[in-house]
DNA sequence: TTGATTAGGAAACAATCATTCCCTATTATG
DNA sequence: CATAATAGGGAATGATTGTTTCCTAATCAA
């Protein structure tokens, strides 16, 4: 069921919802037309199982990302060089799935958008908690707004899919380096 | 025909392409079916026009901003406000269509995909270009890194894109002020 | 082993899609 | 004024879409 569904997130990442067609999705997740249908209600389920899916996966690479720093701000810096990874090369092409729900489905799809935003309030708020973590131990100023410049670093991540996607080089170390300005 | 055109970017904008019928497009264009197909080829040759028009619109619109500041510095800012300000609202919920072709779009499609990675290095240098005329006037530091800072600053304006269009609240002041800090 | 239940697959279905064709006004030209 | 030329509109057309239905094969219980 997991190898199926990673199927379909890897063909949703890469054509968006409407240029995925079930034969599309069958063929990714090695199952006949009808076997989709009995396991799912319909394309729409199917998507949000796999947008479920993926954001498992990638919260789970986040974190570890993160829990491989020594301080707040080391933890940090490590999930933004992972972010920049994860934009390029193969994955980079792919793309991101909440990306592609939040500008192809969410001015049409409540239940899809409502789902995106739940996952960006997510990502902010695990990264405002890496500031102030950052605050308590010393290694992040106490005058930086620690709301203010995860919405932004947010605004970052996502916009590194939609380059990535568009297949622009990214230098993980420099812009890192840059972002963490932010941080001073 | 450019009225014509504006009804077919916001209709791109807000929908996709494949989610966009060409009964979508005649009623945002108030035109008939054969009338579209006579002013152009098929529905991809619409959308390259409106993917100009939008970039010709709102390239002027970036340059406006841009004209309002004293200097290198003020003239970034009102870029980056301006960003923010697009990000939000009735426009923000629409959407942006270069970032909606880079995600949708840019996988499947090397034309429109070169055209995307066209137009984000086109930003790109204007953003560099900022940054250094703030160098030379002495209103930015001239140990910013202009390439690095002004590929990060793209990030950050297509993630605003983004971000708006899941309707998250963007505060521009706020967040123009954390990414100064980019410049320091 | 037999019978029942389920997972999986392929063909058939109606609806919708992009596209073409043809007709009607309207404009411009001689 | 008459006529050629064009812009615009709407119905018809294949192709493709998502979905359903029916059939086969495998799995488990008794």
């Amino acid at each position: 069921m997991d190898t199926a569904l990673d199927g379909a997130v890897r063909v949703f990442c890469e054509r968006g919802y409407h240029a995925t067609s079930i034969g599309d999705l069958t063929a990714a997740m090695r199952l006949a037309t009808g076997s989709v249908y009995k396991a799912f209600r319909d394309k729409h389920a199917v998507f949000l199982a796999a947008f479920e899916r993926y954001a498992a996966l990638r919260g789970e690479q986040t974190r570890a990302a993160a829990a491989r720093g020594e301080n707040g701000r080391e933890r940090l810096r490590n999930v933004l060089l992972s972010y920049v990874e994860h934009s390029q090369g193969l994955e980079g092409r792919r793309g991101c799935i909440v990306v592609g729900s939040a500008v192809e489905l969410s001015a049409v799809d409540p239940v899809i958008r409502a789902r995106v935003t739940a996952q960006l309030m997510t990502n902010e708020k695990f990264i405002a908690g890496l500031i102030r973590e950052g605050q308590a131990d010393g290694s992040i100023p106490a005058h930086v707004e620690a709301d203010d410049t995860a919405r932004l670093m947010i605004c970052m991540t996502q916009g590194l899919r939609v380059v990535g996607k568009a297949r622009l080089p990214l230098d993980g170390e420099r812009l890192a380096g840059v972002a963490m300005k932010l941080l001073a």
